[in-house]
DNA sequence: AATGAAATTGAAATTCATTTTCATTATTAT
DNA sequence: ATAATAATGAAAATGAATTTCAATTTCATT
């Protein structure tokens, strides 16, 4: 669980606790989708400085709680670690990000990094293109 | 070919030729692999301005000749559109990027999009771990 | 060749997301 | 309670990408 890790780790580096930042924690974990800074801002009313929110996805990134994300847009999204797994199809007419999960995928992925000697650590794969509604629209 | 393309493009929309521009146009296409706005900036000998290297990227992926890819580095890359359907693998430790392509991987993407009734134009894979090098290391 | 309208260029200014600084406040160990 | 140190927010700094603007270049039309 999340709050045993957490708690591991400001023990470990000698941080405080506070509420600000539990605040931000557990409402990432209520959402527990991929969200950037502005929208968590917005959504904690506006009572935590984005710096605040800015250093609390940093340190969930360290502790290794939530992942960094880079899609094509300007700025960066986080998204709960047990979801990294995950996959996107991004609709390019809607933004829409759909979530996914395929073994085989994997599986594919393992035998090429095999061939090259590469040793996976993670992946990142996005699929663009219409979503089911957009292609009818 | 790039040039057919491009030339196209300019007239279609009454833009005119220079030589700033096909400089870096042509380097871009020999170079042959994705490359930032800094690296072409020092291999044309600091030659052409930032601004017109940006510019001139921006009006390649426009017309289609080149993909803005976005790395988990801080600044964009570009690549010649028809090396796009690389994927990547890019070492954790060194930093290389490693091409490749497998034809499994994109059908069996193609399975997963039908079942979501996804609508598929492009996608990006990018795998992290570490090279053969680095692993020795 | 000469003209002029429109595009191109580079330098500097601007934008915008993110990071850092710093003075103030909160937490925690003693 | 005190002292030491971490957390916070506002504002400043940073850095990549974009835009502005005056000067230059291109090119279609004389």
């Amino acid at each position: 669980m999340w709050e045993e890790i957490l708690a591991r780790y400001l023990n470990e580096k000698r941080l405080k606790k506070s509420a600000k930042r539990e605040r931000i924690i557990k409402f990432f974990f209520k959402v527990d989708k991929h969200l950037n800074v502005d929208e968590l801002y917005e959504k904690l009313g506006k009572k935590v400085s984005r710096s605040t929110i800015y250093r609390t996805l940093k340190l969930l990134t360290k502790c290794g709680l939530a992942i960094e994300q880079k899609f094509e847009e300007k700025n960066r999204r986080y998204e709960p670690a047990h979801l990294s797994h995950h996959d996107h199809f991004i609709c390019l007419k809607c933004g829409e990000i759909i979530e996914f999960n395929d073994k085989k995928i994997e599986n594919t992925q393992n035998k090429i990094a095999q061939k090259y000697n590469f040793k996976i650590v993670s992946h990142k794969l996005e699929i663009y293109g219409y979503c089911e509604k957009c292609q009818k629209g």
